[in-house]
DNA sequence: TGTACATCAGTGAACGCGCGTTCACTGATGTAC
DNA sequence: TGTACATCAGTGAACGCGCGTTCACTGATGTAC
């Protein structure tokens, strides 16, 4: 790889870790080309010369995000499986930290929040993507503990638990919030399978 | 009441039920000024003769359609008290046809969306007032049969719920989201006090 | 009752702003001989 | 190895667009006499 294109390489992946985090923190209206390109050390002008345009930056900066937040998973359950391994997940999920650093976490609430007002149906199906990824990997965890069904109702109240923080954040009930969440992620592990 | 201050007075409430049913169905961003101008009948120059700015047509807009959401709940709980008009109030919320027709249902999925991405305090207290609104009506309908974090719980569901299930409207995954959401609310309900 | 004037709800053009995108240009890197 | 030319990552100004907001104006409604 010659130096040119090592250099170019580099700067993709820098406004892709730009975009991500700007996606998290702030959706997709918050991830303009310009302050993804800013977080890069570049300007918009170079921008096209790396993607085709915002969708194309959107959709690979999503799927760099989802396989983070899947590996924090991984990580949070440990060597654990079954019920007791999405009893951590869920607990990490919707912790306060999680609410509070945003651009390193799951691209869920982020994305959801962004699909809604708009009627775009690629974003729309980038949304079903990510909630039947994010599912799956619950239900990998839970392995025979938890049906498919259950594993996107947990996949529900863990994202809606989130969104709703986030949007309250700064509030006196976003802290509640995040209980209430965990609590209706027990209920439902409780009754599980 | 002069026939001119009975005309603005008319005016004002179309412009408040347009602008409602915008920030339901489109959010915030959505929720334009021309937009909410046009649907009442009238251009953007008005506007500013009725209301300060557009966080004051906000305010307005979200208790009205507030107030409607708590009188739909009241009749889908029929004469019912306790946990069976919850698990009423919780179904019909998390139907179909409240998905479908969000600009006369429930205002706190779009507005949960649209404060989510944004730094705005006021915002965030206009979510943190509804949710506390909405959770102290389902306590209400649920008497002694339910506390009130487990009313907070099943507001999260309902509107988290909700709002991923528009988020996906279109795609195969979204009545499967209605169906886990009230799965979800169920639980919560079944171990509820 | 009729007329002259005052009020004011609503119009429509203009403003600055941030957005995504385009494009002529620059200058360091790479290549040919 | 040195020189002349080609390539191309990145710059920065410009574009049209929709936004919230302002403002000079219009014309129907209300008031005074």
């Amino acid at each position: 790889m010659s130096q040119r294109a090592l250099q170019k390489a580099e700067s993709r992946a820098a406004i892709l870790r730009s975009a991500a985090a700007l996606l998290r923190e702030h959706g997709l209206p918050g991830m303009s080309v310009e302050r993804a390109m800013a977080g890069a050390g570049l300007t918009v002008g170079a921008f096209y010369a790396h993607f085709k345009g915002k969708d194309e930056l959107l959709d690979h900066a999503f799927s760099l995000a989802l396989d983070e937040i899947g590996r924090m998973m991984q990580s949070s359950a440990g060597l654990k499986k079954g019920r007791a391994a999405l009893q951590d997940v869920v607990s990490t999920y919707l912790s306060e930290g999680h609410r509070d650093h945003a651009e390193s976490g799951c691209p869920m609430p982020a994305i959801v929040s962004s699909a809604l007002p708009v009627d775009d149906r690629s974003l729309r199906h980038l949304v079903a993507t990510g909630l039947m990824t994010l599912s799956e990997r619950l239900g990998d965890l839970g392995g025979a503990d938890i049906t498919s069904e259950r594993a996107l109702a947990l996949s529900v109240v863990m994202i809606g638990g989130q969104l709703i923080a986030r949007a309250t954040r700064g509030t006196a009930i976003s802290s509640r919030v995040l209980s209430a969440a965990r609590d209706a992620g027990q209920a439902l592990l409780r009754v599980a399978k």
